[in-house]
DNA sequence: TTGTATGCGTTATCAG
DNA sequence: CTGATAACGCATACAA
């Protein structure tokens, strides 16, 4: 059964022209009301509304983005939409979106910037409102030359340009508190399990990692530093790697959770144990890394709350203002994976 | 700064009339060649491919919705858009709905019938083509109805009707199989965490778990079973309340993943081993399930290949024809959670 | 403050 | 097979 027929009569839709001929007026006042572009009697404004009420009608999104150029909806790039890490960051921009009547268009780039670009010109062409970028690989240059046609709002980096706003999480911060954790616990072997360099956030880790170190007095050991690709597996790697090196360490500090529980499993086959073996920390703070056995401490990087401000400082930017949040800071979640060094 | 001025020269917006002007023909012409709705000459349609191509030519989805009828997108109600096992089926869509150009416009309905009905309505008014409801609360009545204004795929749930394709997963023959691999693995004291009675693959799975255990003798005994909601804390939750009953169980079925991490950190703060002292096999095997510690036992439910075939569904729907797919069938993976009762 | 007329970029319906 | 022309549902100059 084909569905191109219009819709049966009974479920017929109500249009904005119908409201203007029940309560009495022109199809341009109810637009105005609607819009609130220009001031409108009381009496006919609650005619309208009434009208509105009794009808049912709802505005139709399709003609107001083609009529108005806005179409009440927002353009979400993220990596992946499975990511446990972006998930929540996706939630949390839902959730900020909706009570200004916004939807989000969530498309995911892959971590390839090729694909990014392509999701660019899909929300281009659907016509949306704004873009959120969540980290990726899009070069500042590209969406510098893209807020000049829409509100960008992106996280992951820190970048200045008129039209856009970038909300970025201390990182650099973030590696430190980790390594330090590990440091005031007594460890001085730490391993560091890398993420891609290619991410200006796992960079900024990094860095916060080594100077943690260095703060310590602790020689930057490049033996001891392994790189991943965030997901579980290549942590899983990363710690063979580091074993089968022979280089000592009594702890590992993963750029995110996923990689931790991947070291986890590796440390699992060589029987070593944590905590007390090898201390692990990890970052980002997932849901399921409460659950992971041992509980992982980690660095928590609040992915709902980033989320809700990115979407929040998308809103500001429509509204023609200039974007105020405040980005949590790091902090660590000490858990049962890191314990002090016997 | 306000983005409400048109697009700057240099990066004007080709539109269908141009590239007809450019091609020398109709713009009837072009709209017939990019739909395929009429037969054109062969010289035409090249004249215009290479136009199209020239000039860089994007067709408007808003343009063509309020025109057509159609918007090329495509609704999808999910639960949760951070859950990690409906995540696959999101991004399976994705993957499937992109190479004919639908985009998918995910919603999340938080398992409540009120809230998903909100959600139909949002992608109603957004002109969607087709509506793709993972699992969910909603009535098969409103299903239903919904199916006879736009084509509806439904995942989790038996049900026929004009217009509508379910796409149900063996839930029942997954429980059973994992009930049976613990049976054969010596088990006879098997708990099970069930999921809430709300969802319909949640009492299968239920009905399965009772089923293997009768086929083999074994008695079904109800206070071994206990309920959680599909969240890891609940499995905690429930293994500590079976734990306080006395009674005694060599090991959990868990109604999924999530509560089957749960309840392995209940008996971790127990004391109890998994699996020298409990064995554990979960359900829906999430990509984390593979790096749990143990490496979790468990039942596939390919969520990214059931994403992938609701979407397909929902294409053949699209284009008149009666879906035909292959779901897949239920298999367990056993891995380490899971051992011979000694 | 309000109504009229026009346009947004396509597709669909007609003639030819 | 092809080209005019009229919708599609709404917002917005412009006029009143």
């Amino acid at each position: 059964m084909k569905h191109n027929e219009k819709a049966p009569a009974g479920a017929m839709v109500v249009k904005l022209e119908m409201v203007a001929q029940a309560a009495g007026v022109s199809p341009s006042t109810v637009s105005r009301i609607l819009n609130g572009t220009a001031v409108v009697s009381e009496a006919k404004k609650q005619a309208v509304n009434e009208a509105i009420a009794k009808l049912g009608f709802v505005p139709n999104p399709i003609a107001r983005g083609l009529a108005g150029g806005r179409t009440f909806s927002i353009g979400v790039i993220t990596q992946s939409i499975d990511s446990p890490f972006y998930g929540g960051a996706l939630r949390g921009i839902e959730e900020a979106l909706a009570p200004d009547g916004y939807s989000p268009l969530f498309v995911s780039g892959h971590w390839d910037a090729v694909q990014e670009a392509r999701c660019i010109d899909v929300l281009r062409s659907r016509r949306v409102d704004g873009i959120i970028v969540l980290t990726g690989r899009l070069s500042d240059k590209v969406l510098k030359a893209c807020a000049k046609t829409l509100p960008v709002v992106v996280t992951g980096r820190a970048l200045k340009a008129p039209g856009l706003f970038a909300l970025n999480f201390d990182n650099f911060q973030g590696g430190q508190l980790a390594t330090r954790h590990l440091l005031d616990l007594g460890h001085r072997q730490i391993a560091f399990i890398a993420g891609d360099d290619g991410h200006p956030d796992a960079t900024e880790r990094h860095r916060g990692y080594r100077a943690a170190l260095e703060a310590a007095g602790v020689a930057y050991n490049p033996a001891l530093v392994v790189s991943g690709r965030y997901y579980e597996e290549s942590g899983r790697l990363a710690v063979e790697r580091l074993l089968d090196s022979g280089c000592r360490f009594t702890a590992i500090f993963s750029a995110n959770d996923q990689m931790a529980q991947g070291a986890a499993l590796g440390l699992y086959r060589r029987a070593l144990r944590v905590p007390d073996d090898i201390s692990i920390v990890g970052f980002d703070d997932l849901a399921q890394s409460a659950y992971a056995l041992p509980p992982l401490s980690t660095v928590r990087h609040p992915a709902v709350e980033m989320g809700r401000l990115a979407a929040t400082a998308m809103l500001q930017l429509l509204r023609g203002d200039k974007p105020v949040v405040e980005v949590p800071v790091p902090q660590v979640i000490a858990r049962e994976s890191s314990q002090r060094l016997r």
